[in-house]
DNA sequence: ACGGCGATGTCCGACAGGCAGCCTG
DNA sequence: GTCGGACATCGCCGT
């Protein structure tokens, strides 16, 4: 179908056409012919990767938009989300507003209103505004839920209990679920009452195999072979170590390939990038930069964001030929390739080596062939043994997808939807949850089984005990401190054990960080770092040296290891200890340590609300040092000097040896004082910023 | 003859990823 | 269950 004949406004259909689309994909044709675009029926399109969903929504959303109402659009991740605003900003050409809200801007302070024509925004941050701000969509009239097929993930939950919401809050709402393909889009589409399309069309061939042998061999062949040829390689494996030690060692493959002058030079200059992600760089760095100059790199969640991106960015660009990736990059962001390796498609789960859905393998093969450049897309599955061949080939390239299921009917996730639902005055009765329940996916697939109903009341009940929410004769009324925990969007398991320990010690002289950092990884929010043999008996013994430190005895439950290795980690980091210090001392990676350090961030601030709503008044004190503390990684003397805009730990201790204790000390001193310890144009600055 | 270094062998132990808050008058 | 990595041993080479 040609781009001119879609109904739809001409100047969308301009835009597209002077991007080069001039045709649309079989899959957006069908939608179009669905009628959706008229009679506003909900609809599930199932579809492989790269088959143009994107666009799909985009002309549901413009349609929309055209009838005066506003689309949203949710997507799993951060990463994606800002993809996907950046591709709809072109949209501003034709006067639409665009808007981002993910979690970790600061952009929704002091907002009364978000004025939006479509909103991109992840599944949790959108509920967070449903329970807070839900006139902000007071004129919605498309919801785009993006990668609908992690309801079959801990993710999914809220994936569910968004769309019901919606669909309680508005009747009107028209929803386009996009999947990937799965075994069961029917009862996707059931549920919705949506129509449903489902197509194996791809834009670009895609030719799955399966190699026995080395497997390192083989990567060898392949990576010389595609490499010589102009083409690039994602290399999937299923560990941190393993994407290193690959990416490593194919780098020096590699090397020996002669490179253009400028592309050796362009190399160097990411590698110089990639050191200067962390001052000073940590042995991770350098070890990722050592592979960049040869043209590999490799990908996985202990890489620090920056570092991401720039791999992202340098692969897209022709510069870095191979990409050794865990996982992440499957989920992640629109990176394709025209060949695609599985080395692992096992992974190790609860004690065992499992094989990898099909859902799985179909989303990291999907990444093979990029539209516009590739004829065909190489998919190549490493087996060891000509039996696994076999199985590989039966399972995954002949076979179908895995049915989805509702993750949502556990009681910890009940609960936490059951107190936003009571808390946003969504439903107060029990008749109403049990009903609100039923609609959802879960409701869908095992609303009729016994066990439903208690599921429910059961959590109702422990919110009670908790004293989140209370019953005025059949009405289910929030408390205040139930109202603030479902706002701040932590579990009402985290909040109680807060509250129960926090109660206990206000009393207390003093409140060490250490304690407090203990108690906020007792929570369902942080993964606990894992503690090996090794490191079991020296925390057993720094715990006995630390007790007084601590704000309870250790033998309380059998996670404390764990955690006290964790809060032991955010300690060095308020302590000053550098990244590579924590490398090396506790094997944390940047990444890994950044991502618990924003959690930790978020707990403590939550910590320290709770605390004022009870009156707390010590505790909320402690926990706000703690927070600034953990935002900088610094030691409480350098707070003040880290408020300042530009100030970071770094800088602040320095400022501090030179004796600037406070920003008063820095107001009266000169730039050309303050240029040695700073460098000249952030001296500058900071003097601005303290006028 | 010695030392250094790289290739090969052996055994041990660790194993993906990532969302959520800031509230004023 | 597998793989990488740490460590040990062996053997080649140069001085």
């Amino acid at each position: 179908m040609l781009i001119d004949e879609a109904p739809i406004a001409e100047g969308f259909i301009d835009l597209l056409k002077s991007e080069g689309i001039t045709e649309l994909y079989p899959p957006q044709k069908e939608l179009i012919e669905s009628g959706i675009l008229d009679d506003g029926k909900n609809l599930v399109l199932s579809t492989p990767t790269a088959s143009g969903k994107t666009l799909a929504a985009e002309i549901v959303m413009i349609k929309s938009l055209e009838r005066g109402k506003n689309a949203v659009y949710v997507v799993p991740l951060r990463a994606l989300a800002y993809e996907k605003f950046l591709e709809f900003r072109r949209y501003e050409k034709l006067g639409h507003k665009i808007r981002l809200e993910i979690g970790d801007m600061d952009s929704s302070k002091y907002k009364r209103m978000l004025d939006f024509d479509i909103l991109v925004t992840t599944a949790e941050k959108c509920d967070s505004i449903l329970r807070s701000r839900p006139e902000w969509f007071r004129e919605i009239g498309i919801l785009v839920m993006d990668e609908i097929h992690l309801i079959n993930t801990d993710r999914g939950p809220v994936y569910e209990i968004l769309i019901s919401k919606f669909q309680r809050l508005f009747p009107e709402i028209q929803i386009l679920a996009l999947s990937a393909t799965i075994g069961n889009p029917d009862e996707l589409a059931d549920w919705l009452n949506a129509k449903l399309i489902r197509s194996e069309w791809r834009p670009v061939k895609l030719t799955e195999k399966v190699k026995v042998g080395d497997k390192f061999e083989e990567l060898k062949r392949i990576t010389n072979k595609e490499v010589a040829d102009g083409g690039q390689i994602l290399i999937f494996v299923s560990s941190k170590r393993g994407a290193e030690s690959v990416a490593e060692k194919l780098g020096e493959e590699l090397r020996l390939i002669r490179k253009r002058a400028n592309e050796l030079n362009e190399l160097r200059n990411i590698q110089k990038e990639i050191l200067s992600a962390l001052n000073p760089p940590t042995r991770q760095c350098k070890r990722l930069a050592s592979c960049v100059v040869n043209g590999t790199a490799f990908h996985h969640s202990g890489l620090v964001n920056k570092q991401r991106t720039l791999i992202e960015n340098s692969f897209k660009k022709g510069l870095i030929k191979v990409i050794i990736a865990t996982p992440t990059l499957a989920a992640g962001v629109n990176l394709p390739s025209r060949t695609v390796v599985i080395r692992d498609i096992k992974r190790y789960e609860h004690g065992r080596m499992t094989y990898i859905p099909v859902l799985e393998y179909k989303q990291q093969v999907g990444r093979a062939g990029r539209p516009r450049y590739d004829k065909i897309g190489n998919a190549i599955t490493l087996a060891k043994t000509d039996n696994e061949r076999d199985f590989l080939m039966e399972r995954y390239i002949l076979g179908e997808p895995e049915p989805i299921y509702s993750r949502l009917g556990v009681i910890p996730v009940l609960r936490f939807h059951i107190l936003a639902s009571i808390a946003s005055n969504f439903a107060n009765t029990e008749e109403s949850l049990l009903k609100f329940f039923r609609s959802t996916f879960f409701g869908y697939q095992y609303g009729s089984e016994e066990r439903f109903q208690d599921l429910i009341l059961d959590s109702i009940d422990e919110l009670k005990n908790w004293n989140f929410i209370w019953f005025r004769d059949k009405f289910l009324l929030p408390t205040k401190i139930g109202v603030r925990i479902s706002e701040l969007y932590i579990d009402p398991q985290t909040a109680h054990n807060y509250i129960s320990l926090l109660k206990k010690v206000e009393s207390m002289k003093w409140f060490p960080s250490l304690g407090l950092l203990e108690m906020l990884c007792d929570s369902l929010e942080m993964p606990l770092l894992w503690v090996n043999r090794w490191e079991e008996q020296k925390l057993l013994a720094e715990i006995e040296s630390v007790e007084d430190e601590l704000l309870r005895l250790p033998e309380e439950d059998s996670n404390f290891l764990e955690r006290f290795k964790t809060a032991r980690v955010f300690y060095d980091w308020i302590d000053e200890y550098s990244e590579e210090d924590i490398l090396r001392k506790h094997r944390v990676t940047p990444g890994l340590l950044n991502q618990k350090l924003q959690i930790a961030e978020w707990l403590a601030y939550s910590a320290s609300e709770i605390s004022k709503i009870l009156g707390l008044n010590r505790s909320v004190k402690e926990l706000k040092k703690l927070e600034m503390r953990i935002r900088h990684g610094v030691k409480e003397e350098l707070i003040p000097l880290v408020m300042i805009k530009g100030i970071g730990r770094v800088r602040a201790r320095r400022l501090w040896n030179a004796g600037f204790k406070k920003p008063g000390d820095l107001k009266n001193a000169s730039v050309r004082r303050l240029t040695p310890l700073l460098g000249e144009r952030t001296a500058e600055k900071i003097k601005m910023e303290l006028e």
